[in-house]
DNA sequence: TCAATTCTTTGACATGGATCAAGGAAGCCA
DNA sequence: TGGCTTCCTTGATCCATGTCAAAGAATTGA
């Protein structure tokens, strides 16, 4: 009922329209979930992290493509004995409710982002997001320069942001030339002052991104 | 416990940040979520219709504008009640759930559309999902022509699309123009081919928006 | 009936980001 | 070591959409 798969960064855990007979749970690992227009544009829709959950209950067909964007390993479970505990566990679906909620919510800020930042803000709140990400993972302190390493291509974030992967480097090196970000090879990143990020980013000081 | 409120068409029901001590559930009319950014910029991230869900058990604070587009009806339930109405009622959950998961769809295939679709396909898009929900209601047949009302103004179009009103306007009139809607008045639209329409969209032909 | 208001259309122009194109840098493996 | 390959940067140019402005419908209320 429970058996674990892994997968290569990189490779294709699922197309959209497979058959899809497991729900699953990311164990390690970062996994995207995203649309392609039958013309090639794509749009990422969803990120995974380790403890997100892949799949809904009551669908037999992936909606969207998921990658994975590291190796990843997760743990599927078969959808008819999941579907049945579903029911004699209340607690299960109490959970997933709630994460359930987190991910819309994460969804509506995404909105946002795409239907009315500029580049440059989208940039900003994308790398703030992963830093505040990387800063609760390691607890870091928000308020002092710190540093970490983009776990994705630049192709990965235009596709996240809305953008081309052009127009992504370019602000990129625009949020460098303006000394809000440090890089220091294509990927490793210092933050020196994290409100300067957060004023580039166009949200509210108080109720930012709930990601 | 349980007690009903009324809203005019136009009207505020919750400001972003406000307290918010009950959950609802929409009875009659349309209300919509918006997120408004310090200088204005405005993204519309949800749409309720009736039966649909509002708050979330375990949170104080709206997190989005929440206005009524057209007279509206809701039913409200203290919180706390409803909250352990939760816990002792499974199956309460498992239908929220559902309703969740269904929400999220709609969010990410929104996000396709703010983010990779042209004026033109986000006008079609739109129109689509109104034609098609309203064929629903209606018991139309998507293959004949039909009529509808636009349920919105030309500048709540542009906040749900991601685009300025004068561009919502332009576009609805190159769709006119090109014969792939009818236009009598301002709202009042008839789609002589909806195929024509759906291949507007930009959207695949099999997998369309799941609204 | 005539303002006054709100909603919409249309035009002229500006611009942010896309597109097209070239080349640099880093990693990989023979 | 050197040549692939992948990823990234930068420049030149174009165009879709935004911005600013004016005026045309439709609706409302006096």
């Amino acid at each position: 009922m429970k058996f674990y798969r892994h997968f290569k960064a990189g490779s294709t855990v699922l197309w959209s329209g497979d058959e899809m007979p497991f729900v699953a749970s990311v164990v390690a690992g970062i996994a995207t979930l995203s649309q392609t227009m039958e013309d090639g544009r794509r749009q990422m829709v969803g990120l995974l992290l380790p403890s997100d959950f892949l799949g809904r209950p009551g669908r037999a067909i992936a909606p969207y493509d998921v990658t994975a964007t590291t190796d990843l390993t997760i743990c599927c479970f078969k959808k008819k004995p999941f579907e049945e505990l579903i029911v004699s566990t209340p607690h299960i679906s109490q959970r997933l409710l709630e994460m359930t909620l987190d991910e819309l919510d994460a969804a509506r800020e995404w909105m946002l982002l795409l239907g009315r930042k500029t580049a440059r803000e989208k940039i900003a709140s994308l790398i703030a997001i992963i830093a505040r990400r990387d800063a609760a993972l390691n607890r870091h302190d928000h308020r002092n320069a710190f540093t970490f390493d983009l776990p994705m291509t630049r192709e990965a974030m235009a596709d996240y942001l809305g953008l081309t992967l052009e127009t992504v480097s370019r602000q990129v090196s625009a949020l460098k030339k303006d000394g809000v970000i440090e890089l220091s090879g294509k990927r490793h990143i210092t933050i020196p002052d994290f409100d300067r990020l957060m004023d580039e980013t166009g949200d509210d000081a108080d109720g930012g991104p709930l990601v």
